[in-house]
DNA sequence: CCATCTATGTCGAGC
DNA sequence: GCTCGACGTAGATGG
């Protein structure tokens, strides 16, 4: 059997299944009644009580309470475990260095210990992502706007690399910025700074606050900015409009 | 006893002892061989392997792999469980609303299944946190720079609280951030906005480019803002330099 | 309920 | 190794 599981076993039962767990590589989860100290970039403490242990073979050490999606206290992966008995106590040890941190674990009564060797099925596949709405847009360019040629993803720029560069049906250049979620005012500050580093790379005037156009007398060329996402929220769309920028409402995925 | 555990239960066993545990509020633990699939926010889909489902009271619902911190699928608090057998398969169905998203375990083994009464003790104490460090300013404000004075903590500005303001030695008003670890520009930017609401609050020179200090002729007072850190990143560092910032190296605990 | 900010964030990619 | 940005971020707090 791939699982072994021990029922309100001696400290030194449970130390014993728990080095052979470690040993075997397997996937460990404790039940029962602990204190649990933490010492490295923070540092805290939680009284007795009741929790759930959770110990992994890559190093990660997670104490999960009743509530919440947050473990109470963790250690990262990498983390290194140790398990001993101290006095009337079973002391779980999680160590990890860069940074140094320490997660001690000391159970005074362990209700149940499984262990479980794990094989296979690491193959997550997420939809909806921001890759997702960038193939919507490579392929159905209408849906920012009507004549919009998209010309290059992740194109370079001092300010880093921007998500879609093209041209709008004027000749524009445009900078699309996509976002898969609902955006704040940080993604219209992160639109700006492309906005201007290709008008600087561009010789160009950035905005147009006259609201006349960059396609008229003067060459160089107008760039305009677009946020592609499902929504932004009020001060984010403020900060839209004082850039002149465009937002155009889109989700990563067609509806239903 | 507070635990009850099942080892290799017939999908019938597993469901009733699920439904039991919802019943009492149990905090609940399941071993077994599964895929896993997600559709809400956005959606994914995970092939057959050996997972640990958690499931607690509140609603929360985890997939944990053998590998990584974070759960390979999740169900925040607030969802609701169901179980059912289909076929050969048990399934166990977290779903909430707002937005509208659903975890769907579908599990061909159960290898083991835990329950556990909670009881107590989630009384987490943090150190070193922010909080710690505003304390040791306000306690020592030397730590700043000899002659600070601090004079209002979360004081209200156009850009949003600021952690400490106060004055310098030579009267000036001083902008303090304050951040528990090392950071980044975005930092700055924040100390940036802060300064220049607090300018335009108090008709003042933002900056003071020419190094000449804002205690001299004009009655404007010159707005400093220090940034409080353990340390900056280099990219940091230049933004501080350039809007004339200052940084003060200091821990949010004193060195042992 | 929405908007904002912090976190022992975690995680992955680029340098 | 460090830095930077994204995340189904989660979680708390204030309007």
């Amino acid at each position: 059997m791939t699982v072994t599981s021990v029922h309100d076993p001696s400290h030194r039962e449970a130390l014993w299944e728990l080095e052979d767990a470690f040993e075997r590589g397997d996937l460990i989860s404790v039940f029962g009644r602990c204190t649990v100290a933490y010492e490295g970039r923070a540092a805290s403490d939680l009284g007795a009580g009741d929790r759930l242990l959770v110990l992994k073979p890559d190093g990660a050490a997670l104490v999960h309470t009743d509530e919440g999606r947050q473990p109470v206290n963790w250690q990262p992966p990498g983390s290194e475990h140790r398990a001993a008995v101290r006095g009337r106590q079973l002391r779980v040890r999680s160590t990890r260095t860069n940074p140094d941190e320490t997660l001690t674990v000391r159970f005074s009564d362990v209700h149940q210990l499984s262990a479980m060797a794990v094989t296979g099925g690491r193959d997550l596949t997420l939809h909806g992502s921001e890759e997702d709405l960038r193939t919507r847009i490579l392929e159905r360019p209408e849906l920012v706007e009507p004549g919009f040629e998209p010309r290059e993803t992740e194109r370079p720029s001092s300010a880093g690399p921007m998500d879609v560069f093209g041209v709008d049906a004027a000749g524009n250049p445009v900078v699309v910025e996509l976002k898969r979620r609902r955006v704040g005012p940080d993604a219209v500050g992160q639109l700006a700074r492309y906005v201007r580093a290709l008008g600087e790379e561009l010789g160009a005037a950035e905005a147009d606050p006259d609201g006349t156009g960059g396609d008229g007398d003067d060459d160089a060329p107008f760039v305009r900015g677009v946020l592609v996402a499902p929504s932004v929220t009020d001060r984010a769309a403020e900060r839209l409009a004082d850039r002149g920028f465009d937002h155009v409402a889109l989700e990563p995925t067609p509806e239903e």
